[in-house]
RNA sequence: GCGCUCGUAGCUCAGCUGGAUAGAGUGUCGGCCUCCGAAGCCGAAUGUCGGGUGUUCGAAUCACCUCGAGCGCACCA
């Protein structure tokens, strides 16, 4: 309907640019749903727009325009109003025909085209196979999810993707973190450096090796504590502490020390997968970092940013020019010690990324790295690629409270509430849709206790109930031994103003979904679905829908069945069910 | 200090590519179940859109300034 819209506004104006009554076409012919019914179903600003360029006043050149439109039988009235807008009635026979409509297509409703099958790489959350995922990480894997079924939805190809950070020192502190645990099940007396995974999942990881392995890996903690500093709460360095500890472990263990890295990381991912899969996240591909290293991509970038004259040498370590390319300052890829530094591997995971073949590159981050995106666009334009190719979607992060006071979150510590108690205490519906229902760039004030107490506050109910009610007047019906046929229903009784709400609202839809695809912005569908189930809750209360009358009965019933799909379709979207009782 | 994000009703937030009287949830107050599910509906009250200046026929929306909050400015990842 605002297609067809689209089409007799652009030709009507390019009928009075023939005429000479308009210059140029304008950019965009912008055609809204109104908010207010008195104000028609369709409204546009186009004479506002252009009545400078007409050098006659709004209200003139609406008139013109309208004049000059060619009549359509699904209009039921065009009027001027306000200053200058140009507001549409659309008959009522053309306005119940997205029933059948919504009815034909059940489930593909909605879908679009607008993506004509571009490739999409989606990279979302990402978190550091450090530990369990916690809820701070629960927002993006949400809002990456949600994102990549809009995309879908709109007939984009979407790939979604992990980078998988198992490379570089975090690993080292987490490997030597499980290793001094086993040591004490070993039987060995040590203080556990201030700077290791103090989590109690290390232990457990420690546990099953203790258990498969036995004292395979037994050292004596003498062996690895002598000639070590001091720790941080020792009145020493924790950093330099640990380090030691990681340098003697190896040293020491030789090839134990990979073996008891890879129980670790093996444990820890597969916890995160099975999270994420629980929680409706699907990724096609885990990307590990390593790989960079180990088929050689990381180096082979530095030698391509070496040959474009972008690296420089400066107090032992190799430096990438980045301000050539817009970024405040220059970056170390390879340290002093020889070692690549975690940019260089991400110079080459892009690299790899943008040579897959991909129209577009979607990164979600937490809002904390806005500071990277410089660089590594940067390092696209060195290697010969365009930046625009790269859009990064930046999350806040979730502020958590719990009994009025700030949760500090910190992996490191232990001291954070994971993922999956989350959702065991609200549920996988209540926290998909709570975490999309803020834009992703507003920080957000993540209650605990209300989330776990109250979950009746969360709106994912209210549209939930809205669905399971229509299912429940269906389940009346067939008792009744009514039987739904949208093509017996004479779909012209509905008359009254909470139809008419209704079926406003339904014409919405595919819009909406456009909008909330193309901005990535997934809660306009929320509030979309909210809005729907408002209209509907009013009608239920307002009307009845099975009555003696069975031609209006029949008319009803499509009207909440259409509805009904409509619900169904965009939770699906999000991530969330469509229960048929609650 | 520089940069990014944000500041809208008591609280949590929509609205921001300029448009018609600034919205919702929650909370407060008052109504609605012998009738398809009351996890619901109907009604009332509540705002210097942080503050200021400018651009415009028109500014919550754009520009500049200012105040306040969060984050970032590593040879960490």
């Amino acid at each position: 309907m605002k297609d067809q819209l689209q089409h007799l506004l652009t030709k009507c104006i390019q009928d009075l640019i023939s005429k000479g009554t308009l210059n140029e076409m304008p950019s965009k012919i912008r055609i809204d749903h109104t908010k207010d019914n008195s104000h028609g179903d369709y409204a546009t600003n186009i004479a506002l727009m252009l009545s400078s360029q007409a050098k006659m006043s709004p209200l003139e050149l609406a008139q013109i325009i309208i004049d000059q439109l060619e009549h359509r039988s699904f209009l039921k009235k065009v009027e001027i109003a306000g200053p200058g807008f140009i507001n549409f009635f659309i008959s009522q026979e053309s306005s119940i025909s997205i029933i059948n409509e919504i009815i034909d297509q059940a489930s593909s409703y909605g879908k679009s085209d607008i993506g004509q099958g571009k490739k999409v790489l989606l990279e979302y959350v990402s978190a550091n196979p450090t530990g369990p995922l916690h809820v701070g990480h629960g927002r993006g894997a949400a809002y990456g999810a949600t994102v990549s079924n809009l995309l879908r939805n709109a007939g984009f190809i979407v790939d979604n993707e992990y980078y998988v950070n198992d490379a570089g020192r975090q690993m080292d502190i987490l490997t030597v973190s499980i290793f001094l645990r086993y040591l004490s099940f070993c039987g060995e007396k040590l203080r556990f450096p201030d700077n290791g995974y103090q989590g109690q999942y290390i232990n457990d990881i420690a546990q099953v090796i203790y258990d498969t392995s036995g004292k395979e890996f037994h050292l004596k903690s003498d062996l690895i504590f002598k000639n070590v500093c001091k720790d941080g709460a020792e009145g020493g360095d924790k950093e330099k502490h640990i380090d030691q500890l990681i340098e003697k472990a190896k040293s020491k263990l030789g090839g134990g020390f990979k073996a008891v890295f890879k129980v670790g990381i093996e444990s820890i991912l597969s916890g995160i997968k099975n999270d994420l899969a629980e929680f409706g996240v699907v990724f096609e591909k885990w990307f590990s970092e390593q790989s960079l290293i180990d088929n050689g991509l990381s180096e082979s970038c530095i030698s391509k940013l070496k040959n474009s004259k972008n690296l420089y040498e400066k107090d032992g370590a190799l430096w990438f020019k980045t301000t050539n390319y817009g970024d405040e300052k220059d970056r170390v890829v390879v340290r002093d010690n020889g070692n690549h530094t975690y940019f260089a591997s991400d110079i080459a995971y892009h690299l790899d990324k943008l040579e897959r073949g991909y129209d577009k590159i979607i990164n979600v981050w937490g809002a904390d790295h806005h500071g990277y995106i410089p660089r590594v666009k940067a390092s696209i334009e060195a290697l010969g690629h365009s930046s625009n190719k790269l859009e990064v979607l930046l999350v806040q992060f979730a502020n958590l409270y719990r009994g009025g006071s700030k949760v500090q979150m910190s992996t490191r510590s232990g001291s954070f509430v994971t993922l999956e108690d989350l959702r065991a205490e609200v549920g996988n519906d209540a926290a998909r849709f709570f975490y999309i229902l803020r834009k992703s760039e507003q920080h957000m004030d993540f209650d605990l206790d209300l989330a776990k107490s109250k979950t009746n506050e969360n709106p994912v109910y209210y549209i939930q109930y809205a669905h399971a009610r229509i299912c429940s007047v269906f389940r009346q019906a067939v008792e009744k031994e009514i039987e739904l046929n949208v093509d017996q229903a004479n779909l012209s009784l509905l008359i009254e103003q909470t139809e008419k709400d209704i079926l406003r609202e339904l014409s919405r839809f595919k819009s909406v979904l456009e909008s909330s695809a193309i901005q990535y912005e997934p809660h306009q569908l929320a509030y979309y679905l909210r809005d729907l189930s408002t209209h509907f809750h009013s009608y239920y209360n307002a009307c009845k829908f099975i009555v003696d009358d069975k031609s209006l009965t029949l008319a009803r019933l499509s009207l909440i069945s259409a509805t009904q799909q409509v619900l169904k379709n965009g939770l699906s979207i999000l991530g969330v069910g469509a229960p048929e009782s609650m």
